[in-house]
DNA sequence: GCATGATCATGC
DNA sequence: GCATGATCATGC
C-alpha cells in the first residue's frame, strides 16, 4: 500500500495522468495480451503512484483515506456519454460486515473518498492506446449518501435474514452488490444460513456512474431532481407522494393537473405530475442514478391485468452474438428496479391504488428468462422464425410464447409489421431476410402474481 | 377469455 | 426517425 501520500499529492499525480495513454504510463513492457481485467488499475497503481499492487483491505492510500479507482466511460451513438461499467468496490465479507453500523463499516472505511480516474473506452482500439481524460476526487454528496446508507442497510438485512444467496444488484438504488469472482463457483459462507452465497462486492451501479460521468465530463443538461434536501429516504419520499394521491380517479387527476386530453399514456402523465416533474419521471436524476423504471399497470374490475408488459426490444443479430452470461436481458433484469403504479377500474373509472417497487429475483432470471432467451436464440440461429402464415396474412412464429413460460415470452413490438430488423439467418419458410421487430414481454399472469395485493 | 399479432403516441 | 411505454384487435 502507499504511504506518505497526502491528498494534494494524490490529486497532482491524477492530474498529471490526463491526456496520457496507458501505454505511455506503463514503464514496463507489458504486452497487449497481458492486459486483463483490472490491469489498467494495476498499471496506474504500480507505475503512476509507484506502489505495490494490493488486495489489502485498507484504502489504497491509507494515510489519506483515499481509494483509487480507474474506470472507463464511452461515447454513445447519439453523442451522449455513459459509464461503461459499474464501479466495483470492496468485496463484502458476509461473516463480518453485518456486525457493523454504516459509519464503522468496512465499506465506509474503504470508500468514503475515491480518487476516480476516467479513461475513454473505444471499441476496437488497442488497450494501451486508450487515453485517460478526466479525474475527480469524489466524496458522496449528502443527498446521495442518505440513499447509499439505506442501500447498505438493505444489503446487510439480507445477510442478517440468511438471504445472502438471494441478493440482487437490483435490490438497491445507488449502491449495489454485484457478483465478483471468476465464475458461479466463487461462493462464500454466510452467517445465518447454510446455503453458500455468490461472492459479491459493493459497487456503484452503472446508472449511478453514468450520471456522474455526464455531470463531470460532459453532456450534462439540467436534469430534474425530485428529492429535497430534507427528504430522508427515497422510499419514504415516494410513499409520502403515494399516500397523498391514493384513491383518486383519473378524472380527478385530470382536473387537479389540468390535463385536457386523454391520450394512451394518460396514467403515465398522471404519475409524472404526482412527482411535480415536467418531463419524464424516468429521466429525473434520482430515477436515472438508481436505474428505476416507472410503469403504469391497469387492473380491470374483475381483478385481472389484461396486458403483458414489454421490455426494450432486441435486435436479432445482437442475440446471436451474445452468450447468456453476457446477454443484455440478463444484465438489464439484474440491475433494473421497476416501480409499478397500479390503477384499478372501479365503477368505470381507473382509481390509483398505490405502487410496488419490484425487481426480478435472480432465481427467475436464471430459470424462466434464461429458457426463453435460449429458445429465442435457437429460433433465430436456425432460421425457423415463421411457423405458419394465417389466412389474414399475419404470421405465427416459433418464438417462445406465453403457453410455455410462466414468466415471459416474445412478441412483436414495432410500428407495424413492416417495421423490421435484419435476420442473421434467413427464414426457412418465407425466405425473409428481415423480420418485424420483436421484444421480450412479461406475462400478464406473472404481473398479476407480482401485484396480487392490488387485485 | 386467452394468446398472439399488430399498432399507437410521445419525446428526444 | 427511432426508442420506448402503452394499448388495441382478432381468431381460436
Amino acid at each position: 500500500m502507499a504511504r506518505n501520500y497526502d491528498e494534494i499529492k494524490i490529486i497532482r499525480l491524477a492530474e498529471g495522468l490526463i491526456g496520457k495513454t496507458f501505454g505511455e504510463i506503463n514503464n514496463y513492457a507489458v504486452k497487449t495480451d497481458e492486459y486483463g481485467k483490472g490491469t489498467f488499475g494495476h498499471i496506474i497503481e504500480s507505475d503512476a503512484y509507484d506502489y505495490d499492487i494490493n488486495a489489502i483491505s485498507e484504502p489504497d492510500f491509507a494515510d489519506a483515506g483515499i481509494e483509487l479507482k480507474v474506470t472507463p466511460y464511452k461515447m454513445n451513438k447519439n453523442n451522449t456519454l455513459s459509464a461503461k461499467e459499474r464501479l466495483v468496490l470492496n468485496i463484502i465479507n458476509y461473516m463480518t460486515e453485518y456486525k457493523n453500523e454504516f459509519y464503522n463499516s468496512h465499506f465506509w472505511y474503504k470508500n468514503k473518498k475515491i480518487q476516480i480516474i476516467w479513461y475513454l473506452y473505444e471499441a476496437g482500439r488497442k488497450k494501451e492506446d486508450l487515453t485517460i481524460t478526466h479525474q475527480l476526487l469524489y466524496s458522496f454528496p449528502e443527498e446521495d449518501l442518505k440513499i447509499i446508507k439505506d442501500d447498505w442497510e438493505t444489503i446487510i438485512n439480507k445477510i442478517k435474514t440468511g438471504k445472502a444467496h438471494e441478493i440482487s444488484e437490483a435490490d438497491t438504488m445507488y449502491l449495489g452488490a454485484c457478483t465478483k469472482g471468476a465464475n458461479s463457483s466463487s461462493v462464500r459462507k454466510q452467517p445465518f444460513s447454510e446455503i453458500m452465497a455468490m461472492q459479491r462486492a459493493f459497487c456503484l451501479k452503472t446508472s449511478y456512474m453514468t450520471q456522474l460521468v455526464r455531470k463531470h465530463i460532459g453532456n450534462y443538461k439540467d436534469i430534474e431532481h425530485i428529492l429535497n434536501k430534507n427528504d430522508n429516504s427515497f422510499i419514504q419520499f415516494i410513499n409520502n407522494v403515494i399516500d397523498k394521491y391514493k384513491g383518486m380517479t383519473q378524472r380527478e387527476f385530470m382536473k387537479l393537473f389540468n390535463i385536457e386530453t386523454t391520450p394512451k399514456q394518460l396514467n403515465k402523465m398522471i404519475i409524472c405530475r404526482m412527482f411535480g416533474v415536467n418531463g419524464d419521471l424516468d429521466k429525473t436524476d434520482e430515477f436515472l442514478k438508481a436505474n428505476i423504471k416507472p410503469r403504469t399497470v391497469r387492473v380491470e374490475s374483475n381483478g385481472r391485468i389484461k396486458e403483458s408488459m414489454p421490455f426494450p426490444y432486441f435486435k436479432f443479430i445482437d442475440i446471436l452474438n451474445e452468450t447468456w452470461k453476457n446477454s443484455s436481458i440478463r444484465e438489464t433484469l439484474g440491475t433494473t428496479k421497476y416501480i409499478f403504479f397500479v390503477f384499478k377500474k372501479k365503477k368505470n373509472e381507473y382509481v390509483f391504488q398505490g405502487i410496488k417497487l419490484w425487481n426480478m429475483p435472480v432465481k427467475v432470471i436464471e430459470s424462466n428468462v434464461k429458457t426463453m432467451w435460449e429458445k429465442t436464440k435457437d429460433v433465430i440461429s436456425s432460421g425457423n422464425i415463421v411457423k405458419k402464415i394465417n389466412s389474414d396474412g399475419s404470421r405465427l412464429t416459433n418464438f417462445p410464447g406465453m403457453r410455455e413460460n410462466d414468466v415471459c415470452h416474445v412478441r412483436p413490438h414495432a410500428i407495424n409489421s413492416e417495421d423490421t430488423y435484419d435476420l442473421p439467418v434467413k427464414d426457412k419458410l418465407t425466405g425473409l431476410t428481415k423480420y418485424t421487430k420483436q421484444c421480450f414481454w412479461l406475462n400478464n399472469k406473472y404481473l398479476e402474481d407480482i401485484l396480487k395485493e392490488y387485485l
